[in-house]
DNA sequence: TGACGCAACATTGAATACAATATACAAAAT
DNA sequence: ATTTTGTATATTGTATTCAATGTTGCGTCA
């Protein structure tokens, strides 16, 4: 029988906070002040320190002794280094679920991909954007190794916000629909080797848009809300 | 001027606990009690407890609510995945050393792959392991891609105390050897693709290498000395 | 004899109190 | 006027206390 898990109080501030680095409510600098945020919360500061301890592990925020904890915010080159990544994970994961794949998990993929068509005519981008993650999600489900799943949900949880304000530029969302037409055929084809190809320029993509993003936002810097943000350097 | 860089408490107990579980001395199955392990390390519960819910974020122990933090025993499966899951990292971090390393550095590969030939004529078999793991490191180094590196040495240090316990088997040294030199060869001729190859396939007689340990237990389960272990299933 | 209930104990979860450290600002010295 | 230094304040790091939960074992009753 399946057995009732439990939430520790940490484990939902950490969920918690994670959504609202995710969606830019706290965006890159925000200083995590731990009183603050137990009274926002409602909990005392140990379950909240040890959910910052977690966010700390996975890369999503970082301390400095004696100073507190921040928001990350990754420079170009880690970005890059984190899409690279992905993309070797998401590329090796492919590969994977051509060996392993169930007819019907295929399936499950081509219904998606019919999805994101349809989102393309309606100009659905949020839809569009959650499909696309679905996807991605759902091939690295079926290379059927769980290590690597979490080591990619990881990854691409780090990556989230950034994606995400980088899906608003339309120019390349013909081509990305396009590539993934691609990648459903070569699934189907088991093609390991051409879908690995396939998912990590599909990837190096993504980060010429994140880059013209952070481009265009070097030429127009945002206007900075949190006076404390350059406190850390 | 080098800053002095500040070593929390949470991180030291942290590194500390992470040393045990790798050398055996804290092996599968133990149950890490807070208050013992204040007695030990001479620190109070809270540090301890950030400590471990760092090592919960790496996978290396796992936590039941209410019951405590145990060290993970992972089964042949994961330990199959997460070996998959490594030689996919250590082949692409391979397949990016072609393209990013300096001489200098291939150099350096080419010095530990001689000193490797050495223990193996004085049968060092620690030396061997020690070396063995400073070529695959450097490597992943020479990648030049942080993420991966860091990604690398969190799987790597979840599968230090059982690679280590696998070394004693001596039959796969000498094709382990000869591997290694291929890879040498790969890496000087900046042969990407092949190194990928290379090195997935050399991480996968890993396993098999771990697999007969395992299996050679089976037959002959250890002692347990601790009377908790069981508590916990 | 075995199952159930209750109580005592052990252990973790959470909150609070206290100590260590860093920052900011003002006063004093050059 | 500028730099330095001391002190107040804010913030994090650590320890301790209290509460919640799980386990164990014994006694009672069918």
């Amino acid at each position: 029988m399946e057995p009732i898990h439990r939430q520790p109080l940490a484990l939902q501030v950490a969920s918690r906070i994670r959504d609202l680095i995710a969606t830019d409510q706290f965006p890159p600098g925000t200083p995590l002040k731990e009183v603050n945020l137990c009274k926002q919360l409602s909990v005392s500061r140990t379950p909240l320190r040890e959910a910052l301890k977690q966010l700390i592990a996975e890369g999503l925020v970082e301390q400095i002794p004696y100073r507190g904890v921040v928001v990350c915010n990754p420079d170009q080159a880690s970005i890059e280094q984190m899409l690279e990544l992905l993309g070797a994970l998401e590329g090796f994961a492919g590969e994977m679920a051509c060996l392993r794949a169930t007819p019907e998990e295929i399936d499950a993929i081509r219904v998606l991909t019919q999805q994101m068509h349809e989102t393309y005519e309606n100009d659905e981008r949020l839809s569009y954007y959650k499909i696309n993650q679905s996807i991605h999600r759902s091939i690295v489900e079926f290379s059927k190794n769980g290590e690597l799943i979490r080591s990619h949900e990881r990854l691409n949880s780090r990556l989230y916000r950034i994606r995400f304000l980088s899906n608003r530029r339309t120019d390349r969302w013909h081509t990305a629909i396009e590539e993934h037409d691609a990648i459903l055929r070569n699934l189907e084809q088991r093609e390991g080797l051409k879908l690995n190809k396939l998912l990590r320029e599909h990837l190096g993509h993504t980060w010429t848009k994140v880059k013209d993003l952070y481009d265009s936002k070097k030429k127009h810097p945002p206007i900075r809300n949190s006076y404390h943000e350059q406190k850390f350097k």
